[in-house]
Formats: structure tokens, sequence, C-alpha cells
DNA sequence: GAAACGTGGCA
DNA sequence: TTGCCAAGTTT
């Protein structure tokens, strides 16, 4: 039963004539009157904003997205690089398994003729393409039918249907509502206006709904509830862990002694300070990576992740310059990088930079 | 299905 | 300062 004054078609054109004349300028979108003209968007570009985008703000991915683009302009370009490098140009934006994963995609797309799968069941069988992001790079790039559902969608789904269950519970329900809506016409600016407008009105803690070209259909909005939804399942709160990062410089040539994390598990595969085991009760057992005299650099590095708190002790050393370290290996001056460093690595190597033990070393 | 997996901005 | 949240995927 449908009791309802307003069509589906109705909807759908009410959000692309906004969209029209709101979409958002973003360097890797072909808007909205390019679109029209017939100009499609490189789905190389497509993907790989679409997965530096998941769970991360346009703002930061800006950024990145410009560096690896100058650096990489097309697929085969990227799939030449060397994992380490791509590492190191993602350190700063998390979840590094997508990296990883971006740099196995490539190779495998390059490898197949550098043309990406066209539909969203042969792009889901990449690494790091689930199924929103096979989603929007079909949708997107391809123009196909595809309902594109990320946390946006969700919302505006929540919203408009005033569905109540909380995620993730509610995850099916928002997507069928999302999939009946899709545009058979403009799929991909069906896609992309959907997220804008969660984006920039629909927003999470303060709707514009005075400025909602959907505002007229919103069920929330009729109730008041706008704000209240879509509800969540309680969060379980952060436990705290404590942990020690050791920096050491050699004498004379002022090298930095780091370490290739493991290529799994929290920060795989990125480049960052020996350090000991993190532990949530006791005291962190000493783990220096090469015998010498440490000194406590004082202040604390304070790191939140996305399951824990991590409260960092930082202690360096000045090495003598034949000592062989038991981890890790020593990176000349000239070649670090703190920008190479994951965000708490940078953080102890800015903690760490001040001890007068290594700062005058050059 | 639940848990792991980063980071920075904002209230 | 602390908690919440942002264009999810993998195991």
């Amino acid at each position: 039963m449908n009791t309802e004054h307003w069509t589906k078609a109705e909807l759908r054109a009410r959000l692309l004539a906004w969209y029209d004349a709101n979409a958002r300028a973003l360097p890797w979108r072909v808007g909205p009157a390019e679109r029209a003209r017939g100009v499609r968007p490189d789905p190389y570009r497509v993907w790989l904003s679409e997965v530096m985008l998941q769970q991360t703000t346009v703002a930061v991915v800006r950024r990145y997205f410009a560096r690896f683009t100058e650096l990489w302009p097309r697929v085969e370009d990227l799939a030449a690089a060397s994992e380490a490098q791509v590492m190191a140009e993602w350190a700063g934006l998390g979840y590094y398994a997508r990296a990883r994963n971006l740099h196995a995609c490539a190779r495998i797309v390059a490898e197949a003729g550098g043309r990406f799968p066209s539909t969203r069941e042969g792009l889901e069988k990449l690494p790091g393409i689930g199924p929103y992001t096979a989603a929007a790079i079909a949708a997107i790039a391809h123009d196909a039918p595809e309902a594109v559902v990320d946390g946006n969608v969700e919302r505006v789904m929540a919203r408009l249907h005033a569905v109540e269950e909380p995620l993730p519970k509610a995850k099916p329900r928002l997507a069928a509502h999302a999939a009946a809506l899709v545009s058979p016409h403009r799929p991909g600016d069906f896609a992309q206006a959907m997220m804008d407008l969660g984006a920039t009105v629909c927003t999470p803690r303060a709707p514009a709904c005075g400025r909602c070209p959907l505002a007229f259909a919103c069920a929330a909005r009729a109730s008041g509830l706008a704000r209240e939804l879509p509800r969540r399942a309680a969060k379980t709160p952060k436990p705290r862990r404590r942990g020690i990062a050791y920096v050491a410089r050699r004498a004379g040539d002022g090298a930095w002694l780091l370490e290739r994390r493991p290529p799994r598990g929290l920060l795989g595969g990125t480049l960052g300070w020996p350090v000991s085991e993190w532990t949530e009760g006791d005291a962190p057992a000493p783990a220096p990576p090469l015998a010498a005299e440490w000194s406590d650099a004082g202040a604390r590095v304070r790191h939140t992740f996305t399951h824990f708190h991590l409260e960092l002790e930082v202690f360096v050393t000045l090495a003598a310059p034949g000592v062989e370290p038991r981890r890790g290996s020593f990176v000349p001056a000239e070649a670090f990088r703190a920008e190479a460093l994951p965000s708490l690595m940078r953080k102890v190597h800015a903690v760490a930079r001040e001890h007068p033990a290594i700062a005058a070393v050059s």
C-alpha cells in the first residue's frame, strides 16, 4: 500500500534537478552538464577516488587523489610502482589494507589490458572492491542502473522513510528503499546526487531540511525525527593500551632505525618505529631494537584507533656507527621522510626529534 | 554476524 | 577532553 501523494518519478526528478544546480565540483567527477554532453569519467579515477573515500572525508581525499594521479596517471603506472612506494604515498590516509588491495587490484587490471570490468559482478571480484564500491563504479563510470548505498544514502533513506530500526540491522531495509528509487535514465548522476545530498544537506547532526529537495516527501521531516535518524546500536567502549616506541639515530650519518610492519593487521605493511607490545593492564615489557643507552623523551604520544586508545612512551638513543640492530634497518637521513609514515608514527617522530640526544645529529 | 581496521574534525 | 562520525571491506 502506498499512501504517499508523490511518485517515485517525481522524487527522482526533484533530486536530479537539485543535483544539476548544486553538484559539488570534485576532481574525479564529471559534472552533470558535461555528463549530459556525453562525457564519461575515467574508470581508473572513479575507482581510485572511491577506494580513497571509503570511510574517509572528501577534504582529505582531495590531497591524496591529486598526488596519486600526478604520480600515476593511469592504472598501468600504479601497477608499475612498488608496494613500498604506494604505502609511502598512502601514509596518513588510514586503513592500510586499502592501499595493499589498491596495488594488487591495479596489477590485476593492468595485466588484463588496463580495462576495469564494467559490471558490478565483475568489479566485485577485485581486491578492495566490495558491494558499495562495485556498484558506485558501475553506476558512475558506466551508467549501470545499480543502487549505490553508502552511509549517506542509508541516512537519507532512514529519514525519507522514517526507518526507526537501528543500524546495522536496518541495512537491508534501507538498501531496498534505495534500490526502489534508482533512476533508469541517469543512474550515475542519481547515485552522486544522493551522496551529495547526504553530504551537504541531509547531514548527520544538523540536517538542512529547509534546503532539501526531498523535504516534501520526507517522513522524518514530517514527524520531527530527522535529527534522530538513523538510530545506531550502542557502541562498546574503547579499551586503553600502553606501549613503548623506540627512535634510534646513528651517530655520524644520522640514519634513522625503521621497521616494516607485518603485511596484515594493524598498520599492516607500513613503515614505522620499532615498538613494544601494546598491553591493556600490565606495563609493556621493554623491547629495545638494539643494545644502547635509551633516554625517555618525556612527552607521551596519544592516538586513537578504531577500537582502542593507545598511549606510547617514546625512548630515544644515539647509536654507535657500527651497531647491528636486532630489528629493523637504518634509513639514510636523506631518504627519510616523516610524511611517509602513518600518523601514529609521525607523532612519535615529532616527540623524538625534540630530544637533545638526536636533535643535533645531521 | 561480529570484530578488525586509521584518521582528523567537530560539538 | 571525550565521543561521534565519514563515499566500507575483509576475515
